[in-house]
DNA sequence: ATGAAAGCGCTAACAG
DNA sequence: CTGTTAGCGCTTTCAT
């Protein structure tokens, strides 16, 4: 094991181009007072030797880290790690995070996180002091949990919450919950549905709550109030059936549902499988995640796409502005989701 | 944005504990000449004040930066994230990988690469220079570019090659691939298959060669000559498409395919479908990847599993032992693949 | 077995 | 505009 060093330091650049280290530091930065033709056979020597600051010295130095974690919920990623499903939030995550953050040489790294944990803090301490990240991105459920926004506002770092508005410091950013579910309740409303289900997610989240206000509203602007056709759900698989089972209970029955993710979709169908109900010809079913599961399950579900990638590059831009210390937006950042209509939606049958 | 610098140091420790730095050093690092007393006292400072040592630092003073580096293709990662599937590699690269470095205080960096771009050698020193890791991981195809694995090689870094035997230095871990072949292939021959066809992979990947060797040695012993039941393909969709209809044009026409990867398995499965051939009923197929899409595939598909995970978390292992100075396995690792047997797989029809 | 001194590569603060 | 100085937190020498 070749004890390797830094190859090529600054010092290199210095001594080549004939300039002082703060010279050459100024032009790696990009700050000012450097005159132009210095400035370029600083950057000539920098391309000749293949100069590349080191990450280590740079934090050290009391500047940037360029690293940003992005926190994600430990238990539900590993278990689908472990099923060998892909776990679409980090690799929507990694997809908009990870290639955003390179275009401004940044790391992204992840870090798994059970946010019941009594140790949460410790954990994420832990993870701040021996990384020193620029920024920390919070997914859902960390977003809204107060031992994680409050220990990164005490501790002074950037950071952004995806899918929360909750108090607590941190940059929101959230994606159209309300809207979204307005949008999938309008599409079945237009296709003839009138009594539309709703499988409400962990009320935990508190997106949970606004995908159930797009819904009522959706409802009420179309004199449909919600007697009944809201069931409670935590995201869970069984959760999910035991909410379908309880909607499809009802007389009359509802012609469609619409549940706040993936897992509670796939469920709809497994109950609407066993009452011998075909989808859509007798259900319509729309998720709220356009996971994989969703989208190569037969029938492909309707899905409401949320722009997981979209929000996780926004939000490393927010952490790269705010660190620069340039104006951050005042209100809340959309990144708004699209419906994907599928094979799980069809017109309401006349009898029903 | 508060400045934060690091809150508790190895000074604070040192002072708490009435000691010099550098004791408190030996006793993070688990270093000899430290009388048990005193590694208590130090101990107990350091739970008390919550230290946890910068990595920068670390990484400043000349030992280890705790990083480890997993380079993954660059083009097809993205591309899979893209279609929303999962990226299977970079999950279970991150669920072994990522799992085992956080037991060792390590951090695992993905790192996405594009082995045949002009500049691979500058964007891996790029990483190299920036990140400055303990070690780096390679998988297919980089495992077997000699720029690559020369550049690692002579930078001194520790590296391990997933799926490659060849020269140039690193440590290598493979899946087993010419066992996993042939056990594909007797599984076939035991359901009384006998003309089994198989779908080679990217010949640029050297496990491509060894899966196409476990097959015909399967087939040599069982008394079945190669005479024409090998078809070329190249990891792609479309590349199965044409070995695959290559193969079913053949009289009599091949009872089962086994193809080197899941694209080209359910290429497979495409191509008999057009040709209106039930599977399994009329052709069995085995797949040499099992990813999400197939086993959420209808049939499911009977497939080798590729234990990358597990991989993973020996090749982070193989670094930290190298990065301690701790003697290596002289003989490549070996972690078997199993073959999962789903749907796809049936008796050979008695007629064919 | 412990401590003191030097330095890793870089940038902030201060001179010129 | 450019250079010099000091120091970030830690580990390596080298003393004691």
């Amino acid at each position: 094991m070749a004890r390797r060093r830094q190859g090529i330091t600054i010092k290199h650049v210095a001594a080549d181009a004939g300039v002082s280290l703060q010279t050459v530091s100024r032009v790696i930065n990009d700050e000012p007072n450097v005159r132009p033709e210095m400035k370029s056979r600083v950057q000539a020597s920098i391309d000749k030797l293949g100069y590349i600051p080191s990450i280590a010295a740079r934090r050290m130095s009391g500047s940037r880290s360029y690293l940003i974690l992005a926190l994600n919920d430990r238990d539900r990623t590993i278990a689908d790690w472990r099923a060998r499903r892909g776990a679409d939030w980090v690799d929507q995550m990694l997809l908009g995070g990870m290639l955003k953050c390179a275009e401004f040489g940044y790391r992204l790294v992840i870090e798994l996180v059970d946010t019941h944990s009594d140790h949460v803090e410790r954990e994420l301490s832990a993870a701040l002091a021996a990384l020193q990240p620029d920024g920390v991105i919070l997914t859902p459920p960390h977003s809204d949990n107060p031992f994680i926004t409050g220990l990164l506002d005490r501790a002074g770092v950037a950071f952004v919450r995806i899918g929360s508005l909750g108090d607590g410091g941190g940059i929101p950013v959230i994606m159209g919950d309300e809207d979204a579910a307005a949008d999938a309740t309008r599409h079945l409303l237009e296709l003839g549905h009138s009594r539309i289900g709703f499988i409400a997610g962990n009320p935990e989240y508190h997106l949970s709550g606004w995908r159930v206000t797009g819904w009522r509203k959706a409802m009420a602007a179309a004199g449909h109030p919600d007697d009944g056709l809201r069931a409670e759900g935590d995201f869970s698989h069984e959760s999910g059936l035991a909410a379908a089972s309880k909607l499809l209970a009802r007389e009359p029955r509802p012609t469609a549902i619409i549940a706040s993710n993936d897992l509670m979709a796939m469920a709809v169908l497994d109950v609407a499988k066993d009452r011998g109900l075909a989808v859509p010809a007798d259900l319509s079913v729309i998720s709220f995640d356009n996971t994989p599961q969703t989208i190569f399950n037969h029938p492909a579900l309707t899905a409401i796409d949320q722009p997981i990638a979209a929000t996780a590059a926004r939000a490393v831009e927010l952490i790269i502005a705010a660190n620069r210390g340039e104006p951050l937006p005042k209100a809340p950042t959309v990144i708004p989701a699209a419906l994907i209509v599928r094979e799980t939606t069809a017109p309401a049958s006349p009898g029903a």
